[in-house]
DNA sequence: TTAAGTGCAAAAATTTTGCATTCTT
DNA sequence: AAGAATGCAAAATTTTTGCACTTAA
């Protein structure tokens, strides 16, 4: 089966590039459909499957009910805020994770890890302090 | 709300326990079926979640679809199979990940983390070493 | 007694699939 | 042309919710 290159893959691929960041499947559907009004959902999940199994893009199982696709395929770990959900690249050395593993693997042949890490955003810290002030003036 | 230790919630917790992995809802509510006939998947989800809100038990959102529960509540880590995709404990120095992860938090206040590893079990693999020599001597 | 918990059925949320039609190559 | 990809609607999967009834404390 040989792949074809459509407006929707496209301006899927460009989209998701475009945004710098993890979308959603509907997410990305709400942004593509501005440019083509007529597609449709399931042709989103479409493309994100073959283009993840490709490598093209990756995909992601972070907390939260939704997957979430990532244009940038280079192995980096990630940091949701369990506020909002938002979910941001982290940088750390990986190589130094991986010795760490190498330890209690019980048979298993590894064939990659995922490090995800929890934590409260900038943003939603600022918003909590906000809150907390209004309570204590009131 | 004060809790009360209904039939339906000690045998789910019993159940769980006694299965010693890392359950689906789905799953832990076939086993308790067995028990209680009459029970709801909707009393395994409610339970689960209130369980897994006092901490204890676990709610692990690993690869697939489902998420899986888990009776120890201890901090660590989990392997789970591409193939089969069951769910093992690994065992690792979490101090030493965490060390490595001090670094590139981005203004996020870290509240924890979820290290898993993806890999190929040992059953899979025999499995697929017996596929390989069929193959072979055909 | 009372309010937490349950079963059931219906709904919500996310993802997948069948099929006729439209495109890319 | 051929068959990959699409849109649409329907289905599948997983989880949540409303409500009347049951039960633990």
């Amino acid at each position: 089966m040989q792949l074809r290159m459509t407006n929707q893959r496209e301006i899927i691929l460009t989209e998701l590039k475009k945004s710098g960041s993890h979308l959603s499947a509907d997410e990305l559907y709400e942004r593509v459909r501005r440019i083509i009004p007529r597609l449709s959902l399931a042709t989103v999940y479409r493309n994100l499957e073959i283009l993840s199994n490709l490598h093209l893009i990756a995909k992601l199982e972070v907390g939260g009910r939704q997957k979430r696709f990532d244009y940038d395929v280079s192995d980096h770990d990630h940091i949701y805020c369990i506020v909002c959900h938002r979910v941001d690249n982290i940088e750390l050395n990986r190589e130094q994770v991986s010795t760490v593993a190498a330890e209690g693997r019980q048979g298993y042949t590894v064939t990659g890890y995922r490090l995800e890490f929890a934590g409260i955003c900038p943003e939603c810290q600022k918003k909590m302090n906000k809150e907390m002030n209004k309570e204590t003036n009131e």
